[in-house]
DNA sequence: CTGAAAGCGCTAACAT
DNA sequence: ATGTTAGCGCTTTCAG
C-alpha cells in the first residue's frame, strides 16, 4: 500500500492565459510559442516555454479541437476484444497510433454488426479516422461511415472503403499440401460464422486447393468461433469419418483436441488437426497445434499507417502483398493417418 | 467484397444553427429539445427533432466539452492488452462505460511504470476520470494523477485513492491446504515482477499459509510473469527438489508444465503445479490447470462502477469483500506426490 | 515579432 | 416557452 502524505487539491486547471499573463505576453504568443516555436523570438519563446514548465499547463484538448477542427483522436471497433485473436491487434494499434500522437477510442461491437454500426457513426464524430476491424456490416453502412469520416477496414477487402486484407492462399494452399503429403484425402473443414468474410475466403481456398490436390472436403458448421465451438465440430468431424479436420480458427481446434481427448482419440495418431490464425496458445498446447498463421502485428501496423496516411495526406504506405501472406507452421497436431480408420 | 455503388461526398457537417435555421428556431431551443426536451413545447419539440433527423445533425463533441467541461469519455490504462488476463478486464470495462454513455480511451504501457505516468499525465487532461489496472506507478505519482482528474485504481490496494483491490487469502489457502491435503510438504513459488503489488500480496499469503501448514516453501524468481518465464521456473523448481509449484500465474503455469513435458516430467504424477489467474485458456490445456481463480469480471464491474459513481457524486457502490475474494479451482494438474521424488 | 479580435459549436444564464 | 448574449480555451487571421 503506497504511503499517504497529503497532496494538493484539485485546483482549476491553468489555462493559456494564465501562462501569458504570468509570462507578461499575449495569449497568440504562447500559443504561437507551444505550436510554432521558430516564429517566436527566442528570448520570448524560452520564457515563456520555463512559464508553461512552472504552472504545469496542458492545453485543452476540446478547446483545441473545437479551433482545429481535428480531435488528435482515433477509433479503434472490433469483435471482441478479450478474443485471442483481436488483442494483438488491438494492442499494437494502440502502439502506433500513440507514437503518432493520437488518442484513441476503443468499442467491442461483442460480434454483433449492429452493435458495429451503431458504434462506428457514434465514434465518427469524435474522431479524426477510425479502423474497422473485421466489421460484419454491409459494405452500405461501410460507405456510410467512411463518409462521415476517413475509415480504414482491417481483415476485410472492401471495393468502396481503404482495407488491408490477408491472403489466405499461400497459408491453406500450405496446409492442404502438408495433409495431402502426409496421406490424407478426406478431410473436414470446421466454418466460422457464415456472415464473415474471413469465414468465405477460408472455406473457398480450402475449397479450391482440396479440389486441385484430389482431396475430398467435408463442410461442416457453421460452428461458433470458440472454444466450446470446436466440441461439436470434432464430433461431427468424427462422425463425417474424416482423417484430418480444418478448423475455422485456433480456438476450434483448441475445442477440437479437447473433446477428440475427452473421446480417447489421439491426435495426430488418429486424427489430425490444423488451426488458423496462430494465436499465442497455439504454441502453448501439448501437444502444440499445427496451424495456418496470420501476420496480425503486420496486419494491425499497416491498417495503423494507413489511416495514419490518409489523415497527413502522404501517400498511403501499403505494404506488399507478400507481408500479408498467410503460412503453416507446422507443429505436432498433423501426422500420417492410422489405415484402419480410412 | 462489398458493392461499391456511389456514395455522397462528405460535406461539411451540419451544425447547431443549421438546424436552427431549418426549423426555424434559434439554436438554443434546438439545445434545449435536445437536452431538456421537457422545456420545450411539444409541438415546437417534434418540428426540431424531425429536423435534427432529417438533417442527420450530430452535436460536435468538443464543443460541447468545452461549453460543458467534461468530455463524455474516461480513460483506462493497463499494462498489457494482449495479456490474456487484462484483456476480460478490458472488455468488461469498455461495456459498462459504453453503458453510462461515456467513450473509453484505452492505453497501454507495455509493462513499464514511467510510461504508465506518462500516459496517465496525458490522458488526465482528455478525460472524465480514469482507471488505472493494476499500477505500478509510486503512489506519490497515484496521488499526482489523482489530484488532476478522478482515478480509480484496480487491482492495488491504496489508500489515497479509491481502489478496488483482491482478497488473495482465501484462495492462496484453499490452494495450500489442498496440496497439504495430497501429502505435499515441500514446494515451490514462482515468483512475479519484484515491484508488483499482486506479487508482493501473493508471495505474502503462500508464506503465511504454508507456515500454517507445515509445509516448507521455497522461493524462486522473480521470473517474467510470461510463458517462457516458466521455463526457468520449472528448472530452477525440480532443482529444489519440491513435489508441487505455486506459480505467479497461469501463463507461467503453462510455461512450467511446456518445460515440464519436454524434460519428461509427467504432471500431475511426478510434479503438481498450481496457476493462478485462471485465464481462459487455463481450463483448455491438457491437463487442464489447477490455479488460484480471480474474478475479474468483478473487478473490472466494480472499478467503471466505483469511478462512475464518483462522477455521479452518488455513493459508490462497492462490491461486498466476498465477491472479491480468490478461490481454488481444482483441475487435474495436481495429485499425490510419487513417494520416490520426496 | 507580437497583440487584438474573431470564431470554432455548443450551453446556460438572462431576458422577454 | 423561446430568443439573445456571453463565454468555454484555443488558434489564427489581421494589424502594427
Amino acid at each position: 500500500m503506497d504511503d499517504a502524505t497529503e497532496v494538493p487539491e484539485a485546483s482549476r486547471p491553468v489555462t493559456i492565459h494564465m501562462v501569458a499573463a504570468s509570462a507578461g505576453v499575449s495569449a497568440s504568443t504562447v500559443s504561437r510559442a507551444l505550436n510554432f516555436p521558430e516564429l517566436v523570438k527566442p528570448g520570448t519563446r524560452e520564457r515563456v516555454l520555463e512559464t508553461v514548465e512552472r504552472l504545469g499547463y496542458q492545453p485543452n484538448r476540446a478547446a483545441r479541437s473545437l479551433a482545429l477542427g481535428r480531435t488528435a483522436s482515433l477509433g479503434l471497433i472490433v469483435p471482441d476484444i478479450a478474443n485471442p485473436f483481436f488483442a494483438p491487434f488491438v494492442k499494437v494499434v494502440q502502439a502506433r497510433v500513440r507514437e503518432a500522437n493520437y488518442a484513441l477510442f476503443l468499442a467491442d461491437t461483442d460480434e454483433d454488426p449492429s452493435t458495429e454500426v451503431e458504434l462506428a457513426l457514434a465514434m465518427s464524430q469524435q474522431v479524426d479516422g477510425l479502423i474497422l476491424c473485421s466489421p460484419r456490416m454491409p459494405g452500405r453502412k461501410l460507405r456510410t461511415i467512411a463518409a462521415k469520416t476517413p475509415v480504414v477496414v482491417a481483415n476485410r477487402l472492401s471495393r468502396s472503403v481503404p482495407s488491408i486484407a490477408l491472403d489466405f492462399g499461400p497459408g491453406v494452399q500450405q496446409a492442404v499440401a502438408h495433409v495431402h503429403a502426409l496421406g490424407h484425402r478426406r478431410c473436414a473443414y470446421l466454418s466460422g460464422p457464415g456472415g464473415s468474410w474471413s469465414n468465405r475466403q477460408r472455406l473457398r481456398a480450402f475449397t479450391a486447393h482440396c479440389e486441385s490436390y484430389g482431396i475430398e472436403l467435408v463442410v461442416l458448421g457453421p460452428y461458433e468461433p470458440v472454444f466450446s465451438g470446436g466440441y461439436r465440430g470434432a464430433d461431427e468431424a468424427l462422425a463425417a469419418r474424416v482423417t484430418a479436420i480444418f478448423a475455422y480458427n485456433d480456438m476450434v481446434a483448441l475445442g477440437v483436441m479437447s473433446r477428440l481427448a475427452d473421446r480417447g482419440v489421439r491426435v495426430p495418431d488418429e486424427m489430425s488437426v490444423v488451426g488458423f490464425d496462430d494465436i499465442e496458445v497455439a504454441s502453448m498446447t501439448s501437444p502444440p497445434l499445427t496451424t495456418v498463421a496470420i501476420p496480425v502485428d503486420t496486419v494491425a501496423k499497416a491498417s495503423a499507417a494507413l489511416l495514419l496516411s490518409l489523415l497527413a495526406e502522404t501517400t498511403p504506405q501499403r505494404p506488399a502483398a507478400q507481408e500479408l501472406a498467410t503460412r503453416l507452421v507446422i507443429r505436432n497436431t498433423t501426422g500420417v493417418p492410422k489405415e484402419d480408420r480410412i
